[in-house]
RNA sequence: AGGGGCAUAGCUCAGCUGGUUAGAGCGCUGCCUUUACACGGCAGAAGUCCACGGUUCGAAUCCGUGUGCCCCUACCA
């Protein structure tokens, strides 16, 4: 053994492995009956993202499930895929092309299409490859894309369905135009940014009395033609009496009603709101609402319409507005404007200002859909991991609206619509229609826009196993038993995948929604590429390996939430990665090469620690699946590394260098069989979170005869506690002795005794303790540096000694020259103090009738106990103070 | 504005159905290169559990109120 093996050499045994469990195939699911299945849908990546810190931490958790369960014995089979993410996907191809001069309207839709494709066909499996390099075991054999032919077929059946069903219409809705593309763009290609601009005020004069007037507040005033109306709040005293009546809108003199509406602010402007239907998102919701007229007072360009007077008409908007102010000035209309800070959508595109402009689009209707999403979740069928989460989505479900499935772009699933150009009739179906069903006219024009591409994404739990064909692998596989996803995607992704798996087929998509934390910076910001402050996770995985990233994400992963870190954090996976794999050259080491088995141990042959330790990992194992089944997984991860370091490379292996001896052959020894026993057990239940390490050492280690042995690591069996080991009374001597030893360390530390350095250590306390201290005085002789010890029944402090008391026994180390009575008289004062506040409370405790009389016994008689235990502690601490202070 | 959440050691957080001498990791201090590991070991220091009220024999834990942060949704003419 040398020191260049202390280090995990990670970068070729990942690749090794890899390789080796791709071939073993062990990560592949067929249908089989016999086997309960355990599936799970990855959250599919865009097409076009690059592995981000997110997706680690959402992937490292799925795979952990997934690798436990499947250690378990499920046939497990977590579905890997992407998104054909219309916006994202589309910019990307136009981008590529504009470096060629290209764009899209010069290639044409169809070639656009294509191009399309053929990125996605070059580019479109980057992300997933990047998952590999995290390890994640998904059957790769599977992988789905949106755009499918069989995915696609679902989505066209989908929207045929839902259209022969009445829950699909088209609608009138304002886009966000851009009037320098003169195209509608996505919310998402919309940057809100702050604009210093004003709120202008001017009259709108009574129609029955032009001395009477309303003074409106708008930063738009040029949008003035396209008003349909003014409203108040309904309960305004200053406007009550103008509700009902018409006002003229200036300049034009067209007449227009005042409506209440309680949307008005009374507080804001003027309290009086112009209403531009066609033009403002909150005004077309009122026009809706009071069945106002649309005027849209623009043309694609940005430039004022027919709809405008002629002093305007063909100005751009902007020029529009100096214009319109000019004349009301002039005219006396005008009263102020005040400068005013307001946020405008712009095109990230062409980076001017969106217009709204009402167009038709494609609806989902979603008040029937909403309520059977509701009641899985109110009944709890459907469980959310955290449960706060049910909030957000009742609240959201609660105030549906429909949803707006028709998107102006390219890339995408066309819409499955055809006009009839000659009788009007609009044709649906899953195959392209050749003539009119209506009038079977071969003059057919299909819609030009594309769907949504959450419209795919909410079919996901069933189109990539053949829906809407029944299949095998559907009636098996589906429903999947968790979903792991980002709660920001609660309402665009998981509602609406539970509304059309019920919709179609009657059942929930999944039984479990895990929603994992948001990874942010120290500061607690988002990581962002504008902020600068990502973290590439394959740099990661290439400086600590993967096993050291999956460490760090879920241990740092609370149920929820945010996670604050930065790169230095997975420092501490690797330190854990490290600390592991020298155990295991610490075991091996007590073995030869030859050595392929080792015998078993049995319950008689096991000394103190060995039990204690066998108890302690029994614990442990039940702790770790329990967390896991309550999606726990921090918490399963911190139960596991406090077992592993604290418990048995901090104690069970240091206790063991009494008892094996360097350089030979240990394998007889029961001790060893037994460190081997819960080493390979330690394997075996880290083995999800850190596949790699624990596949390689696995393979170097002796058979034990309680561990059925596979072909890899990943397939076997998972611990389970099934109470082999019910040595707690064993357990708790050994606490007592840890803390007789960690007594001892801490006076010879306190008197500053160097470590080689044995002195003898006397034990004060009663016979049974002692009883217990003799059976394991070989062990505290070794990790306590003591040479001998002795007992006391008395009090009574030995000639040039430190104490510590504990639970049940004083400790007194005589440490000779290293005595510093000041020191000592200091520290011992503070240990009074310390103790004497302890006995006080617990004093006023006992002396209240109303907790004697109420607590329960039990809480009272521990009480009880505490206070005996702690006087004698004082008593001991205070008779050695006093001795101290006497010399 | 509406909805949700958080406030515990210098930092990140545990503390689940009230009863612990309030814990962990990182960081910090001291000692130690003892052949698994210095990416280590041992021993320490460090907390008016945000504030104020209430319920209770008993509150970090339950209930009000206030303050301060954060997230989501919608954005105000």
């Amino acid at each position: 053994m040398s020191k260049k093996d202390s280090h995990f050499d990670f970068k070729t045994i990942e690749q090794k492995l890899w390789r080796f469990w791709q071939e073993g195939q062990w990560f592949h699911a067929e249908v089989d009956k016999k086997k309960e299945p355990f599936s799970v849908i990855i959250p599919p990546p865009n097409v076009t993202s690059k592995l981000h810190i997110g997706h680690g931490l959402n992937n490292t958790l799925q795979d952990i499930l997934v690798r436990w369960k499947r250690m378990q014995g499920y046939n497990c089979m977590w579905l890997p895929g992407t998104d054909h993410a219309g916006i994202a996907t589309q910019m990307v191809v136009e981008k590529a092309l504009a470096r060629t001069g290209q764009t899209r309207e010069s290639l044409g839709r169809e070639n656009f299409f294509n191009k399309c494709v053929e990125w996605k066909e070059e580019n479109g499996s980057l992300i997933l490859d990047q998952l590999k390099r995290l390890g994640c075991s998904c059957d790769w054999k599977r992988e789905a894309y949106t755009m499918d032919p069989q995915l696609s077929k679902a989505v066209r059946y989908v929207f045929c369905k839902l259209f022969e069903d009445g829950l699909i219409y088209r609608g009138e809705r304002l886009v966000n135009w851009d009037p320098v593309l003169k195209t509608a763009v996505s919310d998402d290609e919309v940057d809100n940014q702050e604009v210093k601009g004003h709120l202008w005020h001017f009259k709108y004069q009574l129609e029955e009395d032009s001395s009477q007037f309303l003074v409106v507040a708008t930063t738009r005033p040029e949008t003035m033609f396209g008003d349909t109306a003014v409203a108040v709040h309904p309960d305004d005293e200053r406007y009550k009496n103008f509700i009902g009546k018409n006002v003229r809108i200036p300049l034009t003199g067209k007449s227009i009603q005042v409506i209440a509406d309680d949307y008005v602010k009374t507080d804001f402007g003027t309290g009086c709101l112009k209403i531009t239907p066609a033009h403002d998102p909150n005004d077309f919701l009122i026009g809706k609402k009071h069945k106002l007229s649309f005027v849209t007072v623009m043309n694609e360009d940005g430039t004022m319409n027919d709809h405008c007077p002629n002093f305007v008409r063909n100005l751009d908007r902007f020029v529009a507005r100096k214009e319109v102010i000019k004349r009301l000035k002039e005219q006396d209309l005008f009263v102020e404007a005040k400068p005013y800070a307001h946020v405008v959508p712009f095109s990230n595109r062409s980076k001017v200002p969106i217009e709204p402009r009402p167009s038709k689009q494609w609806f989902v209707r979603m008040d029937k859909l909403a309520g059977p999403a509701m009641q899985y979740v109110e009944k709890g069928e459907l469980k959310f991991y955290p449960d706060v989460y049910k909030k957000t989505y009742f609240h959201w479900l609660e105030n549906i609206q429909d949803w707006c499935i028709s998107r102006q772009l390219w890339w995408g699933h066309q819409i499955p619509i055809w006009y009839c150009q000659t009788c009007q009739y609009v044709n649906t179906g899953v195959e392209d229609p050749s003539s009119c069903s209506s009038c079977g006219s071969s003059d057919l024009k299909q819609d030009e826009d594309v769907l949504d591409t959450w419209f795919s994404s909410w079919l996901w739990p069933l189109s990539p196993f053949g829906w809407p064909d029944k299949t095998e692998d559907l009636s098996y596989f589906f429903p999947s038993n968790v979903l792991v996803t980002g709660s920001d995607i609660i309402f665009l992704w998981v509602a609406r995948m539970v509304m059309a798996s019920h919709y179609f087929e009657q059942k929930l998509p999944f039984k479990d929604v895990y929603f994992n934390s948001m990874i942010c910076d120290k500061q607690g910001r988002k990581l962002s590429k504008t902020l600068g402050n990502g973290i590439d996770p394959l740099e990661v995985v290439d400086q600590y390996g993967a096993d050291a990233a999956r460490y760090t994400f879920v241990s740092l992963s609370p149920l929820g939430g945010r996670i604050k870190m930065d790169i230095s954090d997975f420092e501490n996976g690797s330190r854990f990665i490290h600390k592991i794999w020298n155990a295991s050259r610490f075991l091996l080491g007590y073995v030869t090469e030859e050595t392929k088995e080792i015998p078993d141990f049995s319950s008689e042959d096991l000394d103190i620690p060995s039990r204690s330790m066998l108890y302690e990992y029994e614990k442990t194992v039940a702790r770790i699946n329990r967390s896991f089944d309550n999606y726990q997984i921090n918490e399963a991860v911190e139960a596991l590394f406090h077992f592993v370091w604290k418990s048995f490379c901090d104690w069970s292996l240091e206790v063991s260098k009494t008892s094996l001896k360097s350089g030979e052959d240990n394998s007889q020894n029961p001790v060893l069989s037994a460190l081997f026993y819960v080493f390979e057990g330690i394997l075996r239940f880290s083995s999800p979170v850190m596949p790699y390490l624990t596949e390689e050492i696995w393979h170097k280690l002796p058979q034990h005869p309680r561990w059925p042995r596979e072909k890899s690591l990943v397939i076997s069996l998972y611990p389970k506690a099934d109470n082999s080991f019910s040595y707690e009374k064993d357990h708790k001597i050994w606490q007592s002795m840890q803390s007789v030893i960690t007594s001892i360390r801490s006076v010879r530390t306190q008197a500053g005794v160097p470590p080689k350095v044995k002195l003898p250590g006397v034990i004060q306390c009663d016979d049974s303790f002692s009883d217990k201290i003799k059976s394991c005085s070989r062990w505290i002789k070794s990790l306590a540096a003591v040479d001998d010890l002795s007992f006391s029944e008395e009090v009574k402090r030995p000639k040039d000694s430190l104490l510590s008391t504990g639970n049940g026994y004083t400790v007194f180390v005589p440490v000779g020259q290293y005595l510093d009575f000041d020191k000592e008289e200091k520290r011992l004062s503070s240990e009074c103090q310390r103790v004497q506040k302890i006995v006080f409370s617990l004093e006023k405790k006992l002396s209240n009738t109303n907790f004697i009389d109420r607590a329960p016994q039990e809480i009272v008689e521990n009480t009880k106990d505490q206070l005996l235990n702690m006087t004698k502690q004082l008593e001991t601490l205070s008779a050695n103070l006093k001795a101290i202070q006497a010399k």
